[in-house]
DNA sequence: GCCGTTTTCGGCCCGACTGTTTTCAGTCG
């Protein structure tokens, strides 16, 4: 049974090879907006399926419907079968050849009769590419380097490097007389998992001296572009990042735009047009007549439209339109909400700080309740800790709650291996004597579907565990999650009330954002943890509540903002 | 191919930048 991610591939597939055969442009457009809504759906494709209702996924009507349900029930495509015969395959990874676009690419596979990249390479270095229609020197160059920038970086750029990257860009800029304001936009301001380059805003009446400083940053590459509005770049690892200058009093108009999502905009513009009104990224210009309504702040554009303020985080198109109009935006999770952290190691198991170390770095951090949770016996890699080590561990946990005084709460808990068979790595007696218990998985995730499910549905149905561990196992960018009938997972964690989890390690940030708001909608409480290692392992927080937000959390729905009487009750509660 | 408080056809963002052009096409975001 395929899942989203291999469907959104699909789609994603056919859409680059419509491309390249030349079909028109918003067939593609469709293909690819399914393969979008796909990938980012908060339950299998495969579950409305089942219950006859594709169409409900947003992007899916009659045709791409017709195409997963063949998907679905034989493994293959007919039409995409065909496809490939029409357009080969391999043209496809020819389109993430930057400055190679659909219109080239066909140009030179029908003139050349060359399908593979590495042909594709081998053409260029000979010289073959300058002398066909509309190219020259130059853009065969630009190919043969984007070739090169394709091996160099791989694929998308983790938040929890483009963030700190940008945030470097942002205060390098900020120093540059004139600048007034320098924002980050696109999907690194909508604090998406992973980035596609790193897109940043600079309000400015000058922009000549802006693109000076940032055209000389410190380790770049070489500068792909430079103009009076925009100018890019990469840097030696192959991140690339943009810059646009505009004028303070648009600045508004100009960081909404560039935020995006593009759905999201596409839906505002149309909420403009209806008012007589069409919205750019310099200005609201009216319809009819002359005239422009400018706007400095994001609020100005929001409130221009008579709409609720958008957090960027929602604006991705899934419902956060309508709810503005309704005035019925949730009140996002903020960090400051957050009173606890409950899953942490210590140099018991393979943390790098001892436990008093850990415990004063999270009383700076304004934290009131903390979790040691360090791994449990069978994970040796990570030092797990046998029940006689548990007994040390929580006599040295008195001692320090006693020197700490009232100045926060320490709670005695284990990560608790969910092992290749389904049980936990302690019996019930001795989970029961710890005042939390964290359930993960961290091994066999390739199990097949049925039977990693069942080891994470145990877990949740054993009455001592009170949260579940990053529940999926993915790493990102590397690791796809373990293969979990997540609705399934979803349901039994309402049923039980164990809060599943958001890790907020960048490299994880598991449950994802689709995931979690699908995990609230069926009842489950959420879990947002550092999973700190060291002490400032703790400073990953803000990742884990964007995600939060992302996933339209709110306060209450979170277990880590609970006041630490709330929490103890639910605690002791659960046993 | 999808979508719809201006519906079942006719839209679907459009402007900046670059290179190859001699007024524009392709790419990108």
């Amino acid at each position: 049974m395929m899942n989203n991610k291999q469907l959104s591939a699909v789609f994603t597939l056919i859409a680059n090879l419509l491309e390249i055969k030349g079909e028109i442009i918003y067939k593609t457009l469709a293909y690819r907006k399914a393969a979008e809504s796909l990938g980012a759906l908060g339950r299998e494709a495969s579950e409305y399926w089942k219950e006859g209702k594709l169409l409900e996924v947003p992007g899916v009507g009659k045709a791409i419907a017709e195409k997963i349900d063949e998907l679905l029930s034989t493994g293959k495509l007919e039409f995409l079968e065909k496809l490939k015969k029409e357009a080969p395959e391999s043209l496809a990874a020819w389109l993430q050849v930057p400055s190679l676009g659909p219109k080239k690419a066909a140009m030179i596979w029908k003139t050349l009769h060359i399908t593979t990249l590495h042909e594709l390479e081998a053409a260029a270095k000979a010289g073959k590419l300058r002398d066909l229609p509309g190219m020259g020197v130059k853009s065969e160059a630009a190919i043969l380097e984007g070739i090169a920038s394709l091996a160099r970086r791989s694929g998308r750029i983790p938040l929890g490097r483009a963030h700190p990257l940008a945030q470097e860009i942002i205060k390098a800029l900020k120093s540059v007389k004139g600048v007034v304001d320098a924002q980050p936009a696109g999907s690194l301001r909508r604090m998406r998992s992973t980035v596609g380059d790193l897109d940043i805003l600079v309000a400015a009446k000058d922009s000549a001296a802006v693109m000076e400083a940032f055209t000389n940053l410190k380790e770049v590459e070489r500068i792909l572009g430079k103009g009076d509005t925009k100018s890019s770049i990469e840097f030696f690892d192959g991140v690339r990042a943009q810059v646009w200058v505009h004028p303070p009093e648009r600045f508004g108009t100009a960081l909404q735009y560039a935020t995006g999502s593009k759905d999201h905009n596409v839906k505002l513009r149309q909420i403009a047009l209806d008012q007589g009104l069409s919205l750019s990224e310099r200005a609201f210009t009216r319809v009819k007549g002359r005239g422009e309504i400018l706007c400095a702040t994001e609020e100005e554009v929001y409130k221009t439209l008579g709409l609720q303020y958008v957090p960027p985080e929602l604006r991705e198109d899934r419902g956060e339109v309508e709810a503005a109009q309704a005035n019925k935006l949730p009140k996002l999770i903020q960090i400051k909400d957050i009173k606890s952290d409950l899953h942490m190691h210590s140099t018991y198991s393979d943390g790098k700080f001892s436990m008093l170390d850990m415990a004063k770095a999270a009383i700076q951090r304004g934290l009131k309740v903390i979790a040691f949770t360090d791994h449990s016996v069978s994970l040796g890699v990570a030092n797990g800790l046998s029940m006689e080590r548990h007994k040390q561990q929580a006599a040295e946990i008195k001692k320090i709650q006693k020197q700490l005084g009232d100045e926060i709460l320490i709670l005695h808990g284990s990560e608790v291996e969910i092992k290749a068979d389904g049980s936990l790595d302690y019996p019930d007696s001795f989970l029961a004597s710890l005042d939390l218990v964290v359930a993960s998985l961290h091994s066999s995730l390739r199990q097949p579907r049925e039977k990693v499910t069942q080891r994470l549905l145990n877990a949740i149905r054993n009455p001592h565990v009170d949260i579940i561990g990053h529940p999926t196992g993915r790493e990102i960018p590397d690791r796809e999650g373990a293969d979990l009938d997540m609705e399934a997972i979803f349901q039994a964690a309402a049923e039980s009330g164990v809060a599943l989890e958001i890790n907020a390690h960048p490299s994880r940030l598991d449950l994802d954002d689709a995931f979690a708001r699908r995990a609230k909608d069926l009842g489950a409480l959420i879990s947002v943890n550092t999973d700190a290692h060291a002490e400032d392992g703790f400073d990953v927080l803000p990742y884990g509540i964007a995600t939060a937000r992302r996933a339209w959390l709110e306060a209450k729905d979170v277990i880590n903002s609970w006041s630490p009487k709330k929490l103890t009750d639910w605690l002791k509660q659960r046993g």
